[in-house]
DNA sequence: ATAACCGGTTTGGGATCCCAAAAAAAGAGC
DNA sequence: GCTCTTTTTTTGGGATCCCAAACCGGTTAT
């Protein structure tokens, strides 16, 4: 469906963020060709697209040279997306016709709760779940009124854990019946915070929907930083990954793409 | 110094914002290689860069198409550009080593203070002015501990009004004596404002930091909103860069630019 | 008359070639 | 033995070529 550049580009998106070039490790070209079996033009184009996002940068002399995002790096964008859901929220509470998107937010806050009191923590009730809340979080960003804001937003979604309505499963926790019910209270927590942002909305209470937004990504931070003080060794990319659940949608497209430029 | 490709970013770029495209009109990569008497690898490559700033986007079927801006979404984006503003000041006035750069904002406000009083509104004055006025902006984005913030600010500053610490101005206004005295009394509000930042950042007072940034990114925006309510026909963005006295400074770098290219 | 079909043309994606500049390696001078 | 210079190699930028898919126009069949 795609070109080959934009594939590809996202074949190196995935390297860099993952880790899988060194910090700084300088980059070749004709390398990437070989690697990835293509000529150099889609390899200069997915490049060109890669340093507008900051994962590469180009030496003024030549090369590039990998800008390999770190977990201070990803906190930091995550509070910034946090920031500007904050400001969508304030918006999306101050005009006149958010009354006919309701329903959407409504409906998704209904299917997690629903989801939390069956109470199964599989993979699929997990997706499903990790599904709604983007579905609630997308609404307000594209129903504020001020579409600049998703814009802004979805051009720092490249990076790991900034996709929008992204959550943090720790599996480790997971897997114990007391880690269960300490997840199954995170996602109360978190729905019952949708419930209040929403009616903030509802009510037009501006103030409110934006503090409270503000407090629901923080939720986010925190917990990361609760994984970032636990792990002994350093924390990477791919331990947050790992832990975000999204490795598998992650992987499952990655397949369909390869069969797809097979 | 730059390679042709980012060069021709810029003209194509430059082109899309000032309308010299109409708006959805179709764009092709020969047109462009013949009318920059370019090839069409850089073209490819620039179109690349313009896709990820939103600009153009590509087709499914084939072909580019522009999306050139219109001054709604310049004011959407200078609220985003604001609202992370006032993050960063909300972080700066956190940050514990905040006061090794106090001074900067300091001297920043004191020779706009200086400038005003003077009370010279010509070309040199008001590019000064800008100037120290970008300092302030500049410094709070980058040392509020966030890099990600300045970073997400640098990805939406192609639009215009959006470089960091841009100012408008009204040539028509200021050409009449009351004009002048209106402009001025602008002026003094907008650095009152930068010295209450500055004391709030300096006591560690965030909500106060976060509450003035955002009033003062309002500040703008309204005053945009008053051309637009004054123009009688539709403003365009043209408009806006000449008010914003950006002009002078975007034609110094485009000559500069072509005598390098010649 | 309309719609389906077919060939020519346009256009963008990918590969390849050439070249200049930069980095690396080899050689000369101290 | 070290450093400066020269030569070789690498590497990225730009141009050109080829091709397949999409667009356009005309023709034909229903």
């Amino acid at each position: 469906m795609e070109s080959i550049d934009t594939e590809l580009a996202a074949r190196i998106r995935n390297d860099i963020v993952l880790g899988n070039y060194g910090e700084e490790e300088r980059i070749s070209e004709a390398r990437l060709c070989d690697t990835h079996k293509v000529s150099r033009t889609p390899v200069r184009l997915a490049l060109r697209m890669l340093e507008q996002e900051g994962l590469i940068r180009r030496s003024e002399g030549r090369g590039y040279f990998v800008n390999a995002p770190n977990v201070n790096d990803v906190l930091q964008a995550v509070q910034v997306r946090g920031h500007l859901e904050s400001l969508a929220a304030r918006l999306m509470a101050q005009s006149p016709d958010r009354l006919s998107t309701l329903p959407i937010l409504e409906a998704a806050i209904e299917e997690i709760d629903r989801l939390i009191l069956v109470g199964k923590m599989d993979h699929a009730s997990i997706r499903l779940i990790q599904k709604q809340n983007a579905v609630f979080h997308k609404t307000i960003l594209e129903c504020c009124g001020n579409d600049f804001i998703g814009f802004t937003c979805s051009r720092i979604s490249h990076m790991p854990m900034l996709e929008v309505g992204a959550m943090v499963f720790d599996r480790q926790v997971l897997s114990t019946k007391e880690g269960k019910e300490r997840s199954n209270f995170r996602l109360k927590l978190g729905n019952s915070q949708h419930k209040v942002i929403f009616e903030a909305i509802q009510k037009g209470d501006a103030v409110r929907a934006e503090g409270v937004m503000r407090e629901h990504s923080n939720t986010m931070i925190e917990y990361i930083q609760v994984f970032e003080k636990r792990t002994k060794e350093e924390l990477t990319i791919k331990d947050l990954i790992d832990y975000s659940g999204l490795s598998v949608m992650r992987k499952e497209h990655d397949t369909t793409g390869k069969e797809k430029s097979l």
